[in-house]
DNA sequence: CGACTAAATGACCGATGGTCATTTAGTGAC
DNA sequence: GTCACTAAATGACCATCGGTCATTTAGTCG
C-alpha cells in the first residue's frame, strides 16, 4: 500500500521544515542556507527540493502554519466582541503574540521587504494575510465604526503603528513599548471610530 | 604632477556612484549588481574595488550624500524655530522629502534591514543618522518640550510612525496618506509634550 | 626615452540557490 | 524469494554573486 514510503515522506518534510524554522529564526532567512536546512535535519541538499520548488515557498508555507492557529483564536474571540473598544484589544493581543516572538518578528519583516521585490512571491504574501492588511483589519473593525471614517484607514493606520514598531524591534532600539503603541492605537480608533468618546 | 590622473580617477568614481543611484533606484539594493553598476558606467568589474571595499560602503557613501543636503536646510530652519509644533512640521517636511522618493525609500527600508543581521554595517548605519533614530530626534526636540514627557519617547514614537509608513509606502498598499501620519504625529507630540493645548 | 606609478582589466575564487542523473530502498505480483 | 517498478535520497554539477589579484594599459617625471 506504499504507506511507509508516504509516511517516511511526511516525516522527513517535517523534519526539514523544523529544522528551517529553527534556522531562520536564529540567523533570518536570507543567512540560512538550503543546504543548512538539510544537514542540520541530516539530510543532503537535493532532498530539500522534493519537498519546496524554492527556499522562498518553504518560508511562506511555515509562516503559514505558524499563524494559522494564532487566527482561529482570535477569530473565535472576535465573535464575541461587542465594542470597537474590544476588537482593537483582541487585534492588539494577537499582534502581540506576534511581536513578542522577538526573531520572528525580525524575520517577517526581512522577508516582506525581499518579497516587495519579486512579484509573484508579493503577491504569494498579500494572499496569505500572514501580514495584517488593511482589507482584514478594516473587515474586522466595520460593524463597530459609528462615524463615517472609513475602516480602511483605521486598519491602514493600525497596520502602520504595528509595521513600524516592527521595525523598531527589529533594529533593537527599544525606547517605545507595545503599550505606549497600543495605546495610541485605541486613542485614534476610537476618536475618529465612534461619535461619543468621554 | 599627476594631476590629471588624479582627476580621472575622481571622475570614474562619480560615474560609478551615479550609475549605482540609478541602479539601486530602480532595482534595490540586493537585485543590483557590482558587474552592472561597472558595465552600466563603462567599465570592468575590478575597478569598482579601487574606489570602495564593498557594495555596502558605496551604498553607505550613496546615503550620506543623499542626505547631507536635505539635513542642512533642515538645521537651517530649526534655528528659528519658536514651538514645539514649528519643530514638528520642519522635521515632517523633513521626512517627507525622503518619502516622496519612492524608489529610494523602498531602497532605504531594503537596506536597514539587510543591515540590521550585520553588526558592522549596523553600527556604521547608526551613527551615519541616515534614520531619524530616536536620539536625533530627542535633541530637535527637547527643549520644547514643558512637561515630563521623555523626549526620547515622543522621538521613538515619531519613527515608529515614520518607518511604519515607509514599509506601507514600500508595499504599495496605499491607504494612508502622509498627511494622515503627519496629523497623528502632530497630535500626540502636543497632547504629551505641551502643558496646554486647545 | 626609460623607470616608475596609478588606473583599469578580467580570469579566478568560494559560496549560494537550484537541477538532475544516479543510487538506495520499499512495494507488490508471482 | 525474486523480480520489476517506483519513490526517496544523494551529491556532482550549473549559473550567478561579491570579492581578489596578477597582469596590462597609460599617464608622469627626471
Amino acid at each position: 500500500m506504499a504507506r511507509k514510503q508516504q509516511e517516511k515522506s511526511k516525516q522527513t518534510k517535517e523534519e526539514l521544515m523544523r529544522s528551517a524554522g529553527d534556522l531562520f529564526g536564529q540567523k533570518g532567512f536570507m543567512a540560512t542556507t538550503v543546504a543548512e536546512i538539510t544537514a542540520h535535519a541530516g539530510y543532503s541538499k537535493g532532498s530539500f527540493y522534493r519537498h519546496w520548488v524554492s527556499k522562498d515557498k518553504l518560508f511562506m508555507e511555515i509562516i503559514e502554519n505558524k499563524l494559522k492557529e494564532y487566527r482561529s483564536s482570535r477569530d473565535e474571540r472576535l465573535d464575541k466582541a461587542g465594542s470597537l473598544e474590544e476588537v482593537m484589544h483582541i487585534i492588539w493581543d494577537f499582534l502581540e503574540i506576534i511581536v513578542r516572538d522577538e526573531n520572528w518578528a525580525k524575520v517577517f519583516l526581512e522577508f516582506t521587504v525581499y518579497a516587495s521585490r519579486i512579484p509573484e512571491l508579493r503577491n504569494d504574501l498579500s494572499l496569505s494575510q500572514y501580514r495584517l492588511s488593511e482589507k482584514v483589519f478594516a473587515e474586522l473593525v466595520r460593524d463597530f465604526v459609528e462615524t463615517g471614517y472609513p475602516p480602511e484607514k483605521l486598519g491602514a493606520f493600525n497596520t502602520v503603528l504595528f509595521e513600524g514598531y516592527m521595525v523598531q524591534s527589529a533594529l533593537g532600539t527599544g525606547i517605545v513599548d507595545l503599550k505606549d503603541i497600543r495605546e495610541a492605537a485605541l486613542t485614534v480608533a476610537l476618536a475618529n471610530g465612534l461619535k461619543k468618546v468621554q
